[in-house]
DNA sequence: TAAAGTAGGCACATTGAGGTAACCTGCCAC
DNA sequence: GTGGCAGGTTACCTCAATGTGCCTACTTTA
């Protein structure tokens, strides 16, 4: 609840800011940038149960527009989260799926939503705390 | 690089999925908006190495501002992640400390920092060739 | 002929994060 | 006094992310 004598800090973050990874062109930021929007992540998750089409995914976040529907598919697709492919059918249909890649980050999601269970009541209890006093 | 034959669902994701973590008062968002955040990632970052007072936070930072150093920490401090602590020095000081929640909430950072060192080469292909087919 | 379902595109408004710059409150030294 | 440092606060502005609504082009079904 208050400070902490500090457990030893982790040797990768030290040598990660030595080599200058808080810039701005930084590749974390690429990365955080995905983790930011508001629905790039879900629609991981759905594409992480498998692959879906277009119109199946805007029915699986329901509160998502046609516009960020689109755009959000198409910077994960542009980075290499996602592949999209196109199936002759009689209305082409089109695919969205995981990649190699995009599959081999959900474990990093899933461990902030197990970090995010585990502590969320203790942030909210902070938070009204925090308020409290004013 | 194409669509992969889907290695098995993380279960813990799913089940996050059934249990509504989806939605928009999710706890997921409360710590994806610390990541999100310019600033926030930067300055847990510098608290990880050890304490620090407001003026040192802000050289070791040099691009922060003045509003957004206080507003950030601000906001880590209602949500329990640093403390915050008035010292009766001759011109009082204000160290700033993760909190033991703060401090587990770093190999987090540590693992999405690995994730980007080993796949970012291949988002930045990735990215070149999408914009170069246009 | 009309409706409804595929997968989008385009234009505009909103909104919140972030930046800039100035001012403030103590306390100290000159 | 005047100036500086510490740690802010406040007002104002900008810009990118997101939302809303309407449009296309094609095909199947009623």
């Amino acid at each position: 609840m208050t400070a902490t004598p500090m457990n030893e800090p982790i040797m990768d973050l030290v040598a990660a800011k030595e080599r200058g990874f808080t810039l701005d062109d930084c590749p974390v930021r690429d990365v955080l940038d995905k983790l930011s929007g508001k629905w790039a992540t879900l629609l991981l998750f759905e594409l992480h149960i498998g692959p879906k089409r277009f119109g199946v995914l805007r029915r699986s976040v329901p509160d998502i527009s046609q516009r960020m529907l689109t755009q959000t598919l198409r910077t994960l697709e542009r980075d290499g989260f996602i592949s999209r492919t196109v199936k002759p059918t009689k209305p082409p249909s089109v695919e969205y799926a995981l990649t190699d890649m995009g599959a081999s980050f959900m474990p990093l999601i899933a461990e902030i939503v197990a970090w995010a269970d585990q502590n969320h009541e203790q942030i909210r209890l902070m938070r009204r705390t925090f308020d409290a006093v004013e």
